[in-house]
DNA sequence: CGGCTATATTCGTCAATGCAAATATGTCTG
DNA sequence: CAGACATATTTGCATTGACGAATATAGCCG
């Protein structure tokens, strides 16, 4: 009850009103991943996405965590409560989204097979991707 | 898993990331609630709460009713299930927060002594209010 | 009809934000 | 240190949206 102040439910819903944010959040899901992937998923010039990697972050959403020359992105709850569980209904409900099906499955295809995408040649793959990458095998 | 087509999650939380808003749909709450109210409450000009009922209602989030000169708004849910309980989250969430809770209790006042409120005289009362009232009587 | 009241819309302006293109920063490797 | 690669930031431009002020519309009443 005092624990949830300095954080900005209006920055938070503004954050989420971008459909390229909406399909970042959803990529990240559960996992940490490589920018790189995310550049490569949508389809869209890297500093469009680092952009809005970066209106995520000031909102709170998302944190970011550097490897050598890779950034990481993973969801971060937000400390508001409220929030946190909005956050997550959002991320439960875009998977109901036929586009968003299908940015996760490129990715998991991206992921099994980086081979096929020049770019992630020996990029590092996200985080607990295992599962979802099991399909591939 | 088709019945949900044609809702813009996008656009729905461009409508709540935006502090008047916020305040509006907190109002409204399980009520229908005329403008005047509204407008009197937040102490807004009354073209500025206009403008802003009717991104809300543009976004899918209100309807609205008229009766007479008097308008009343109430929250629709969505369509789009996932929308609709993150709605309900939203505003459960707002009711944690001290300035929504002193909008709600200057909304409950204004109910229960229309008289002090010059512009309210004679407007129609929220609709199912009656429960928050009975704290006046 | 004319005037009053409640609400909506328009207008001009300004800040925020989206995009593409160019450029900068940071990290590794040799 | 130089060069390559991954990512971030800046720049210029177009759009959106918020605001106050003015104005328009809609319904009611005499």
């Amino acid at each position: 009850m005092a624990a949830k102040s300095q954080f900005d439910l209006e920055r938070f819903f503004q954050a989420l009103g971008d459909r390229t944010r909406l399909r970042l959040l959803n990529l990240m899901g559960d996992q940490e991943i490589c920018v790189c992937y995310l550049v490569e998923i949508l389809g869209s010039p890297q500093p469009k996405i680092s952009r809005h990697l970066a209106y995520l972050r000031s909102a709170g959403i998302v944190t970011a965590r550097r490897e050598g020359k890779w950034m990481h992105y993973r969801i971060a709850m937000p400390p508001h409560i409220g929030a946190a569980q909005i956050l997550r209904q959002t991320l439960a409900a875009l998977q109901e989204e036929k586009a968003m099906q299908a940015d996760r499955a490129r990715l998991t295809k991206a992921c099994c097979k980086p081979k096929k995408y020049a770019a992630l040649e020996g990029a590092p793959l996200p985080a607990p991707v295992d599962a979802a990458c099991e399909v591939c095998r």
